[in-house]
DNA sequence: TACACTCTCCTTAGAAACGGGTAGGCTTCT
DNA sequence: AGAAGCCTACCCGTTTCTAAGGAGAGTGTA
């Protein structure tokens, strides 16, 4: 008899979370070890002695810690679940990030349902799974290179954004100032401004304006 | 024995669709007809001969269509199926301009699976259904004002945009600057930049990045 | 007619943002 | 021991934005 795959499912929308157990029910090798509507309450779980899953399905976008910051705990904590990310968002910039934070999967809401049973499997067998659409982005981006199933060394061709900047960026999308922000993080206003300056060249954006419609789209607030 | 209640359900997810599915199959009284995945395909549904439903769960996040023009869609056509409308967003200004367009119920994601049946059968009966968190942010901007069953003249609280402002606003978010905007409008710097001033007030925000989150979060761009 | 509102344009002034460059101190990896 | 990346901070100068006024032309409405 095969080992039975348990599953933790983390999203903010309950209703959501209602479909892919529907969904995740009909196939009998899977069991889903409970939920969670935020970030925070994700980590608590798996911080819970006792609790233990295969594989967590996580969205990006929750209250509290977004799906960024729960990988992000995880790597500090050595805790290491087989992470299938689970996104409206089919950014490249985000697939990176969540590749880099050490997710093995990535399947866009679009066509969850026909993917998430085929993406659990996988994953809990040591490959990586991504949907249809997210192959596609990623290929156009490594196009030519050859990407192996197991530790797929991706390479970053989009900058990231480091840790400051995105301190920096969220609290522009709350539209402080930079007199404000460095006084914030206290910073000197010149060190703000300079990481507004990288912010707008690494995003290609003209202003903060851009700075926010891009951190708006890609769920960073 | 009683009628069967008719239900259409429009999301641009499908898992989530699923989801509702299943909640709503635990219910004898309802059936859901068909579903679309885009606001076009709602449209061509209801507009092809044939096909009915009593009530229509409406997300607002759509491709090709989002939930707005649908009803604008649906009160040009005189076609008038029950909406009930299922969104993430609790925004005020949301709520109303979908009561406006004559929704019947707003429940947000964060609680649908509790509500939603309650929400058919309620709306389907002729009454007005709104979630929790809805009625709260409702009743803060109406408070001590009664707000009848039937149909509520809802008055708009918040300073509606001017025309001009709104086009502003739009070009704003494209991340162009005031001179630039003087430019493609044929206005003097001075013209837009009062408008500028005018929409900081309105929408009480500090800056154009304000402004810009406004203009997403009200899906007005 | 008188009032309200929108749209247009102006002045004056200061604050903030943008663009370019440079650079020391710090970890981390090779 | 380099090299690379990040964080920090500064210089310069220019452009854009924000603040707080006033004011005339046009429209529509009570």
């Amino acid at each position: 008899m095969k080992k039975k795959i348990y599953v933790h499912v983390a999203d903010d929308h309950k209703i959501l979370i209602e479909g892919i157990i529907a969904v995740i029910n009909t196939d009998k090798d899977i069991e889903i070890r409970d939920y969670s509507l935020t970030g925070k309450e994700v980590v608590d779980w798996f911080d819970k002695k006792g609790n233990k899953a295969d594989v967590l399905i996580l969205d990006i976008t929750m209250p509290v810690l977004d799906g960024f910051e729960v990988l992000r705990h995880f790597n500090k904590k050595g805790i290491n679940p087989k992470v299938i990310v689970l996104s409206s968002y089919d950014d490249i910039k985000i697939v990176q990030e969540m590749l880099s934070l050490g997710c093995k999967g990535y399947i866009t809401k679009n066509n969850a349902g026909e993917h998430i049973v085929d993406a659990i499997k996988a994953v809990a067998n040591g490959e990586q799974y991504f949907s249809d659409d997210i192959q596609k982005i990623l290929l156009k981006r490594f196009s030519g290179q050859y990407v192996p199933a197991g530790e797929a060394p991706v390479k970053s061709i989009i900058e990231a954004l480091t840790d400051r900047e995105l301190d920096v960026l969220k609290l522009i999308t709350k539209q402080y100032s930079s007199p404000e922000i460095a006084d914030k993080l206290n910073l000197a206003l010149s060190t703000v401004e300079t990481h507004r300056k990288n912010l707008l060249k690494k995003l290609k954006v003209k202003n903060a304006v851009g700075l926010a419609m891009y951190a708006v789209k890609n769920r960073i607030v």
